[in-house]
DNA sequence: CTGTTAGCGCTTTCAA
DNA sequence: TTGAAAGCGCTAACAG
């Protein structure tokens, strides 16, 4: 065999002459093999082979108005709350041929609508966002451009365009039901700056009836964030009964920062956490928290825009799939 | 105001005529401001302003053979290891108007495959590889398509182009005379399925000097994972003295588990991880770990992909960028 | 400094 | 079932 490496890629012109057939036979035999002829079908196959071909799928999609790209934007990737959904999107979107593209947003509206910018500009043929559209001016852009939107993580009966997520004043009002149910007074929380940590904040609040110490670290906050947390609350209120904390992470380093001090969980103090981590059920003592199904989120999202690139305009465009508050030891009465 | 907004989205034609100037004076008062005069520059921006034109990236790829587009490929997001060398991959990256395509492995050669072609048809500009490309058949295309590509993570003498990282076996070793200089002798390990995890073993183990006690769990590994770990190495051998693990996240189990078990570390059982997560620092007791600076990686790893698309073709390939053992009291003798 | 011409690689018409 | 022509939106190359 002499078949010199051609120095540039194969093209769908080399593939077609290595054929010997028109260039437009070549791709329908690649992207719609059903109207062309067995043996065309087999010769192009060969082609392909023997070439090396890969298919140029940004020139495709400039004439086609589809980039087969979808765009995932995050306020972080250390967020680890997201991932879970992010790797689902990501992976239901591959099986369908499409490729995630990633921005951050680091919890900044100018960077959103930079992000949010440079995303468009590469014609995705989907937006899924965690946490929804902060910037207005991003907002109208975004729904100028038609292209479909999906906000996650978070739920509004007026959406951009759809949502799949949750409500997080619902979550704060239901982890106040349940510490008032156990008869709980003297509670502090330990919250992230983010949007969402504060209206999970907000629906304690309504639901507990009034102000309660109150420690707000740095969106996502981490283990060290917590154990520092806990400090500054038992300074405000010494006999602290319980802390809830808009993480597991921050609840982990409540838990730390109590055997650090003596104080056993949960019979001198008790701690939930948020999002129900996949080390949440194997701390010692084991973490009450509140479950969201991170994966699901980012599986719908993902049909949501496919069926949309498909043309199915789904009639719902609001999917609240709730959440669920897990009881585990940290907050168990003995 | 009467101008009613386009029903498609503006192109650069639609600027060109807003402005009063030809298409390539609007795309270069854009692309290339510096040889456009002044007063032209300013009529084009006031018309982008009007038309709300954002550009349209793939097309100017198509011509420019530039995507601003670099593939990230790690095997699963969840590996939370790598989160730190996305993010500032990614955040890099974006600095000079790059956006990262994701893609996800799950540690299987056929998947590597698979997202490499698809990515590849992105025409990236670059790629960027968590660990070492496995497949010898994506290596070879790789190679043949001339794209950057920069492994990292790991280390070898021989990459396929680039490489940021830094020798398992040596952490390994490190390891291994660590434990030794402790005069500890009944080791045991908990490490992960994955390639890098392996190489780590090996290189403790050739400096160890003989076989220890192990417990293989599938890759990255979990708190759960690490509790369950320590139950079959205690199994083995009760009187254990040490376990080494793969990553961060299974020695915090080892340390759960042990102190349900009433095991005092580092009294009764040394435990040291991989990773430097952000909580081994602040666990109870601290995490004696490996440090490594993952992003270091991603910054270095977006640079050299950005100083072959500017033609700097850099002399060095191949950056090791070392790792440091932390001790800290999790193996620390009282 | 500005414009004209010719494509990038592919897919959508339309016609055979 | 196959092909020819046209052009997606933009930029490189070469004039003026």
């Amino acid at each position: 065999m002499n078949t010199p490496t051609p120095p540039r890629p194969a093209t769908l012109h080399d593939v077609a002459e290595a054929a010997g057939v028109s260039l437009i036979t070549a791709s329908r035999a690649l992207g719609n093999p059903s109207i062309v002829s067995e043996k065309t079908r087999e010769r192009v196959r060969q082609a392909v082979e023997a070439t090396g071909y890969i298919p140029n799928l940004l020139a495709g999609g400039l004439k086609s108005r589809r980039s087969r790209m979808v765009a995932g934007v995050v306020p972080a990737l250390s967020v680890s709350q997201f991932l879970p959904t992010v790797q689902s999107l990501t992976a239901t979107l591959a099986q369908e041929g499409y490729q995630l593209l990633l921005g951050q947003t680091f919890y900044d509206e100018q960077r959103e609508e930079e992000v949010l910018n440079a995303m468009i500009g590469r014609q995705p043929d989907g937006i899924v966002m965690m946490g929804l559209v902060q910037s207005g001016k991003a907002r109208e852009r975004l729904r100028r451009t038609g292209i479909p939107v999906v906000e996650t993580w978070d739920f509004s009966d007026r959406p951009l365009d759809m949502v799949v997520g949750f409500s997080h004043l619902k979550v704060g009002s239901a982890l106040a039901g349940y510490f008032l149910s156990r008869g709980l007074q003297r509670v502090g929380m330990a919250t992230g700056s983010d949007h969402r940590a504060q209206q999970r904040r907000e629906g304690f609040l309504a639901a507990w009836g009034r102000e309660v110490p109150t420690v707000t670290v740095s969106a996502p906050g981490s283990l060290e964030l917590g154990r520092q947390a806990l400090g500054q609350l038992l300074a405000q209120q010494p006999d602290l009964q319980a802390v809830v904390c808009s993480s597991d992470m921050l609840a982990h380093g409540i838990l730390v920062e109590a055997q650090a001090r003596g104080l056993r969980v949960p019979v001198d103090l008790a701690v939930s956490g948020f999002g129900n981590a996949d080390f949440a059920a194997h701390l010692l003592p084991s973490l009450t928290t509140v479950h969201v199904d991170g994966p699901g989120i980012g599986r719908l999202a993902a049909e949501l825009v496919l069926a949309r690139c498909k043309g199915h305009s789904a009639g719902r465009s609001a999917f609240d799939l709730g959440f669920e508050l897990i009881e585990r030891d940290s907050t168990r009465r003995a």
